[in-house]
DNA sequence: CACAAGCGAGAGCACTGCTCTTGCTTTCGG
DNA sequence: CCGAAAGCAAGAGCAGTGCTCTCGCTTGTG
């Protein structure tokens, strides 16, 4: 069924990615927020009310547009393993910090789609939490092959944390300890809230480059878990 | 000079005052982006042509917006400061955490306009730096002034982080080892990182609420520091 | 081959930020 | 005290936006 289609369905698949390709250039180009419709369409040379066969709205497009960004950023994670796979699980923890804030750097409005402030009254669709937890898995997927080291005994986690975090390790990470898993969900939180500062410019003004601060981070991360 | 005013002046202080305080009310109910100049005057019952005679365009507005965002949110973290002041440094770390948490979940839209996704092509302005810089001040006069216990070693910061901190411990923190310095940045986007990821729903599903992630998070920060 | 579905284009609506001009009011110097 | 100057509000208007609806044309299917 797939092999043979109609023109129409050709032109169809064939115009969507094309709305979709200069819709990201101007994302890339300004930004979200600029972002028109309107202008995707001029430069496409159709009329703006055609580009609504295809995107019922401007959230769909920029809903599309995320989940490109995850898949990309999920690519650049799944890739940086994928070239460490001999290397000391270390080593593939750097590597996946290293692309992930490549990524960013490269794609500072992709980045900023899918980890800023959201559109107001958007609610991520379905759609978008698959892609959404590549790069969350790939860091746990280092943490849970590797050998943990000893680390510091640590004040137990409070209230229903233990609760949570077991349920969490059951669904995405079977078999790995609670304490692991709280703080590669801390490493986590830290290399998207880096990235973040560090791309929208809150980074004091005292770490430019960010590069060692970035790199350092990266290594206190891996300490803590014990890689 | 100041305490005799024109009628006009008088005016113009009260009217510039409800502008941003519509503005504020528009901005908590449906975000920055929604934010319309033109409802702004509808609502105060002017021309929206009036509304430029205060505020010269809609990114001006926005900018005394963030800087009134950052001083309430420094304001918090101060106000913890002061009613733990014979607490332990331990507790005012805690305080000052969950009183920058609380002010964002009471006005996530607020924190989302300084933290988030900035405005495209917008530099903040010199004014907003000293008001962005409270919070930050806040956490590192705690780590300042706290005894601090040994922590265990940590890998050597790489490259020129060793410059960069002592260059920012001189201007910010005098006295404070590089190291704690390091920790307390670190801390502090931990502290951004996590708030922003609970707002914007990023958290993977299985901490909600995150209250208890959060405190815990706090403990883990602390603990790094030796506070 | 006819009919239905898919499609592109144009006009149009309600909205936006912003500018410019036109009069009115307040302020201030001579 | 009065006239010029500065400050002000309002309206019209421009260029742009997202989105809808209707109109013919093209394509696919019974």
């Amino acid at each position: 069924m797939p092999a043979i289609r109609t023109a129409r369905e050709r032109a169809r698949e064939e115009l969507t990615r094309e709305i979709k390709q200069e819709a990201r250039r101007q994302l890339a180009a300004s930004g979200a927020q600029q972002l028109s419709l309107r202008a995707v369409a001029r430069e496409l040379g159709m009329a703006s009310s055609a580009l609504y066969r295809y995107f019922a709205s401007r959230d769909e497009l920029l809903t599309a547009l995320i989940i490109d960004a995850y898949t990309e950023l999920g690519d650049a994670a799944d890739q940086a393993l994928a070239a460490t796979e001999d290397g000391t699980p270390r080593e593939r923890w750097r590597a996946v910090w290293h692309a992930a804030r490549d990524w960013a750097r490269a794609n500072p409005h992709e980045y900023g789609l899918v980890f800023g402030t959201p559109i107001p009254g958007y609610a991520a669709p379905q759609a978008t939490i698959e892609p959404a937890g590549r790069l969350p898995l790939a860091l746990l997927g280092i943490v849970r092959e590797a050998p943990l080291r000893a680390t510091p005994t640590a004040p137990a986690p409070p209230g229903d944390l233990p609760g949570q975090l077991t349920a969490l390790a059951a669904a995405m990470a079977p078999g790995l300890p609670p304490l692991a898993l709280a703080r590669a969900v801390s490493a986590w939180v830290q290399l998207i809230g880096l990235i973040g500062v560090e791309l929208h410019g809150h980074l004091v003004g005292g770490f430019e480059p960010a590069d060692d601060l970035f790199a350092w981070t990266a290594e206190q991360t891996a300490e803590a878990i014990g890689l």
